[in-house]
DNA sequence: TTTAATTTTTAGGCTTAACTAAAAAATTAA
DNA sequence: TTAATTTTTTAGTTAAGCCTAAAAATTAAA
């Protein structure tokens, strides 16, 4: 049975792959998990021993295929666990985070399978990210950044990538939400800053 | 932040000291938590260093206000979960202490209070233990053994002494549940036994 | 009341997961 | 191609919580 250390470290390293960046170097995953680089590298070692990850010296790391099961459901705990937190409990989407990460360490996988049906099996969490099925799989939808659109573009809003509470409250702020439609009236060139 | 160590030492030095046992007592504590007495004997010192409980050396210790302070929003945050386990997630009584365990070290008291106006703030956890309310005051009942009847007594089931599963599942087996009146028709001299 | 049994404490060790400081390797810049 | 910088690893500590074995204190029995 993976330790809570052991969690937050698979889960760090299969988000860092799963970014456009150098993937999980020792460094970053340090980073992530604001634990010293010298830890870490100590703690891939005794992952590679475990099979959870491939590790070579100087090297960026790799999930194995059993580190990855172990990650993706993680992550479905953590992304049911926010569903529940806002949808029963009025938790609003800054709140959430630092709880779930609490909650996504209980490890009955009965729990996860009768909280997912109790919350009508949820495709998308309250940041709109997709919670992986009881399998594993994770149904990825088309997204585009906002940087990306050009002027005069409509476009849903289905995520965000920044998932930290001060940015949730500036949305709150703007009165941007999941679900709503934004338009892009015009575009600045001297930094490329928008209205919307 | 008390750990998960030191909530589960607190919790079990109050259940002792609320049996009518010999209290609290370093191998008491040890057999209740499956730690050894070695063990225990060190954790005291510390729990004391930390006023949560006040420690002689070769005797049974006490909570400091501080410490039952602490243990009763254990036993809270315990009994809420089971509630949320077998109301919500469709648990059966005898399947939900383990979990509840794991659950009853998350820390947010906006989680536990949010958690108890969700579940219309019961009084009762589902095996008829009361729930202390958010400031910490437990309502108790009256409440008799089964063995302390007389033959031709009736009584109302609200609750069980003994939370095992296997007790528990006996006691399906028998239809016996809160709620349920029972009648002694008769006691064996043999051996007190009875039919009820 | 003295011995035997039990309970509790002390002492010394282990494991996990963190740390700092310094060495080594890899990368970037001159 | 060498020098400087950055990244990663190694080595040595620390704290929390557990352990066993043995000593000390308390309680029970002869």
């Amino acid at each position: 049975m993976a330790s809570n250390a052991v969690e937050n470290y698979l889960k760090a390293i299969y988000q860092l792959n799963n970014k456009v960046k150098d993937g999980a170097t020792t460094n970053a995953i340090g980073e992530q998990l604001n634990i010293k680089a010298a830890t870490v590298s100590d703690m891939l070692k005794k992952l590679d021993g475990l099979k959870l990850i491939n590790y070579k010296k100087y090297h960026a790391v790799q999930l194995t295929k059993k580190g990855e099961e172990l990650a993706v459901s993680i992550i479905r705990r953590h992304r049911l666990w926010e569903v529940f937190l806002v949808e029963k409990l009025t938790f609003s989407w800054d709140e959430v985070h630092d709880i779930a990460e609490e909650l996504e360490h209980i490890k009955s996988s009965e729990l996860v399978n009768r909280l997912d049906d109790f919350l009508d099996n949820p495709k998308f969490d309250p940041h709109g990210d997709p919670i992986p099925d009881r399998d594993g799989v994770i149904h990825r939808r088309d997204q585009l950044p906002l940087a990306e659109l050009s002027a005069g573009d409509k476009a849903l809003v289905t995520g965000v990538k920044d998932s930290s509470s001060s940015f949730l409250q500036f949305l709150d702020n703007q009165n941007i939400q999941l679900g709503n439609e934004l338009a892009v009236k015009s575009i600045f060139d001297y930094d490329k800053s928008r209205i919307v």
